[in-house]
DNA sequence: ATTAATGTTCAGAA
DNA sequence: TTTCTGAACATTAA
């Protein structure tokens, strides 16, 4: 489940190997069905061995090392996938590491002298992939291509631009990449709710006031989460770069929460319904059906 | 012991 | 063109 908030926890959580070389990629002995590496591990050994690392960046829910031939590496967890900068939470599911040194020498940053770090990539179900790209083909790929623009960057009359058309319920929408990169099923819940906006409701049936309330609940409650480093739900899979769990989870408004009372209006129980083969939840009395509902 | 559910992306169909 | 469905996979809960 890691989207954005979670991409982006990795990705601090991991800033401190900038200026790091890859001395070599590991392949831990895993029994189970291999993820996908692109294009080949020969090829990523290749173009990885003794590059440093010039930055660590994230587009939409993948977290991406940016190397000094202005080459990238991009991790893309999908649905269990961990960048770490400790020990996994299980060998079993250890699918790639990129052994390390620090610049100029044995010694840490700060002096001490530790082993030099590993940073390894764990993926529970395996459905994530690692990919090696030139400057021009992750370009193509990722910034001019179908991605959107990132959901902590977009303002709100692009939001409308991209999703305003669109005969899809806005919580449908709001799930789509190409139109806004970086939220995904239990964030788009949580800003609906939020933005007192039915989840079902046809996105170009939203006024334009409604436009300006839902971004402002996207950003807000996507940097909420970021700051409470994501959310680490009941099967405890995410964890950020420490392996330590996240703690949004314990402000989740409607996720979840099906049969709950509702935290805003304590007048109704949350309430789960399906869309596009997804859970979606939320609060029958704060997110009517028809728009005007005064507060 | 099956079966359903999970949540992301992409290919391919409607 | 736009929207929808199923498959990729491992694990847990029912």
């Amino acid at each position: 489940m890691p989207e954005l908030p979670e991409v982006e926890t990795m990705r601090r959580g991991i800033r401190g190997v900038v200026g790091c070389r890859v001395e070599g990629v590991l392949r831990p002995r895993c029994r189970l069905r291999p993820i996908a590496v692109e294009p080949s591990w020969v090829v990523l050994r290749r173009r990885l061995t003794g590059r440093e690392i010039l930055a660590v960046e994230r587009v939409g829910k993948r977290v991406v090392l940016r190397l000094d031939d202005q080459s990238r590496v991009v991790f893309e967890p999908r649905m269990t996938g961990l960048v770490l900068l400790t020990d996994p939470p299980d060998q079993e599911h250890l699918r790639l590491g990129l052994a390390l040194a620090y610049p100029g020498g044995a010694a840490a940053p700060g002096g001490r002298h530790e082993a030099p770090p590993v940073l390894w990539y764990w993926d529970r179900r395996g459905l994530g992939q690692v990919r090696w790209l030139s400057d021009k083909a992750f370009v193509e790929r990722y910034l001019s291509g179908h991605l959107g623009p990132d959901a902590l960057l977009v303002s709100a009359d692009e939001l409308r631009a991209r999703l305003g058309g669109s005969r899809r319920a806005i919580k449908v929408g709001l799930l789509d990449q190409a139109a806004v990169a970086g939220v995904g099923n239990l964030y788009a819940s949580e800003i609906l709710h939020v933005a007192r906006i039915h989840p079902a409701r046809p996105a170009r049936s939203l006024a334009a006031a409604e436009w300006q309330v839902l971004h402002a609940a996207l950003t807000d409650v996507l940097n909420e989460a970021v700051r409470y480093e994501g959310s680490t739900l009941s099967d405890g899979t995410y964890r950020n770069a420490l392996n330590q769990a996240g703690s949004y989870q314990n402000h989740h408004r409607v996720y979840d929460r099906a049969g709950q009372p509702c935290v805003d209006c304590q007048g109704a129980e949350i309430v789960r319904v399906v869309q596009a083969q997804r859970a979606t939840f939320f609060c029958p009395i704060c997110q009517p059906r028809r728009r005007g509902r005064p507060r």
